[in-house]
DNA sequence: AATATTTATGTAATCGATTTCAAAGGAGGT
DNA sequence: ACCTCCTTTGAAATCGATTACATAAATATT
């Protein structure tokens, strides 16, 4: 094991002061050519790297971000591809020099995040699963901390976000609908107070509208995203309308719930029924049928919010993201003209 | 927004020195009962929580744990509940006063533990995904850097880990294959080289054994945990078999891929064969029939991870962990006696 | 009561980097 | 050759905690 080195011992090594190999180890400009070369290679020839603590503690920077999830959140089902956001966001950031902590949180949310910021644990936050009001971000607002929101929650004012072009994508599934010929179209929306439901709602209003069909406030009803609020929401549809041409879900896990609905009732998706998902989420391709949807690019979102993130810590010029979606054709749809 | 406070003005404030501030913090047992409480009470009242990158510097520890996942890793099919493990692992962790630094890499891994330790980023590592005479394994012994291993790779010497009783779950899924009347049972396992796979191929032995059916070489091949290799490794299978009666496979989703190759050639799961997969993934309870399989207690692998790695960190008492699986049946495996 | 031991506390050094401030060295202008 | 201005560098202060060492106070021992 080698023996551990302190930026004193590159600087003896080199015959420079401390400061020097600082200034080089910061890319500052005011360090002449030679000097930095030679500092450089003495740093890679003895495989060198600071301290991060001692380094934090002077530059005030952790380069670390923050993800908080709450600990009861069902987020696999209310943010389906976790572990690929997690993924791509964590690649991101440590190639703009950020590493990821990640946590769960349990009772009060906003004290682990103050606890964060006085512990000086981050230089910034990535938010998920938002709502309309969250408190977080009014907090953190409050703060004047970096933060991204993933998602557009109302009601908190201003705030960097990245979010998937939901309107648009409802508005595509619901056209694609209307387009096979259905008519009546049940709509079993997210939470009411999910900026994503009012997204989509608006996007099958649009749809609808374009082709001239009346707005029918019964026809929408609010899930939770989960399998379960799917299966019994269709469950209730069934009963009260008898038959159901087509129904599009806020979620593919709704929706897989509702193909559970479908078939105890005797009815055939993608025969006797038309339903399409929202997310793409890996199961959608191996239900059987398997579930029309509208997929999202997790990856990009995940790469956009650290990209938004970094250059918000370090001050650079930001603005938020709309990522488009894209509408995914299976089988459990049907033609019916 | 409440302006830093800092141990000197606690210190000020209780009418002591930092030094006894410091001793209050960290639990020593020699401080006077009465300024011990008036210090909490301090600190309490004005919500001091110490800087975190000071501490780390001065008593060289961290409070962080690493966890690093290689980018390319398909790890949502080798390690099928990632996002529960994270989320269990960190929040045992936390509770032990500890958080989780989440990052994948690229290249090569080693570098990225190498770099991790010299910057003193974390005061230990889990390791996911192990293959036998894992390097990183390897390369953590020899650095004595404190490591637990989900899994048990060989050829690596000891080490802490948790894993799951691979063996007795295969054991019993093929045991109750037995049971339900079936006598040439497939295996399609996992790649050799990983020790879950040796493990349960032990176990498929003895279940053969216990009943007196000779073990066969040819009915067992290896997958690679994924969907796709399930698929081809089946088709294979009934190329060469043309009829084929009960398959083990070593996981869910390799069982899934399987089932479309026997649709698709005509066979119905649950009817005309049997099947039984391993890890009780999500998607087993959706896909059609629902698939029979071998559940793993991931929420306590994690939260023994969590456990270990900490009590290794702080020199505590530490023992591996083998948790027991449980066999869960749903539709996909049928009685023929 | 005198001394030894233990308990409780404070002073100052320390961890390893960054940054402030001052000054030396070099280029350019007259 | 002298002065000014910019570039490059170093000495020392600093970030905010923990801890080694010293010492005062309290208690135990004889």
């Amino acid at each position: 094991m080698t023996k551990k080195l302190r930026i004193k011992d590159i600087a003896k090594l080199a015959g420079v002061s401390t400061a020097t190999v600082s200034r080089v180890l910061n890319n500052y400009p005011n360090v002449k050519e030679e000097t930095r070369k030679r500092v450089l290679e003495i740093i890679e020839n003895f495989g060198y790297v600071p301290n991060h603590s001692a380094r934090s503690l002077r530059a005030y920077k952790t380069y670390f971000v923050g993800v908080i999830i709450p600990h009861e959140s069902e987020f696999t089902f209310t943010f389906p591809y976790f572990n690929i956001f997690m993924k791509n966001f964590a690649h991101r950031a440590q190639e703009r020099g950020y590493h990821v902590i990640f946590t769960t949180s349990e009772g009060n949310e906003i004290d682990m995040y103050k606890n964060f910021i006085k512990r000086r644990f981050v230089d910034g936050f990535v938010i998920l699963d938002v709502v309309d009001g969250d408190e977080r971000v009014k907090f953190l607002k409050n703060q004047a901390f970096p933060f991204v929101v993933i998602g557009r929650p109302s009601g908190v004012g201003d705030y960097i976000f990245v979010d998937t072009d939901n309107e648009q994508g409802a508005y595509r599934a619901v056209k694609y609908l209307l387009e096979l010929g259905h008519r009546r179209i049940l709509f079993v929306n997210g939470p009411a107070n999910y900026s994503v439901s009012r997204q989509r709602l608006k996007g099958y209003f649009r749809a609808l509208e374009e082709k001239g069909i009346p707005f029918e406030q019964y026809l929408v009803m609010n899930g939770d995203f989960s399998e379960e609020s799917g299966y019994k929401l269709t469950k209730k549809m069934l009963e009260k309308f008898g038959r159901i041409e087509a129904v599009f879900y806020a979620s593919d896990a709704m929706a897989i719930g509702g193909m559970k609905a479908f078939e105890e009732s005797g009815f055939k998706v993608g025969k006797d029924v038309s339903i399409v998902g929202f997310d793409d989420i890996p199961m959608s391709r191996n239900v059987r049928p398997s579930l029309s949807t509208v997929s999202q690019p997790i990856e990009k979102v995940a790469e956009s919010a650290a990209d938004l993130l970094v250059n918000l810590i370090e001050r650079k010029e930001v603005n938020s993201v709309i990522l488009p979606t894209e509408l995914v054709i299976r089988e459990s749809t049907i033609r019916t003209i």
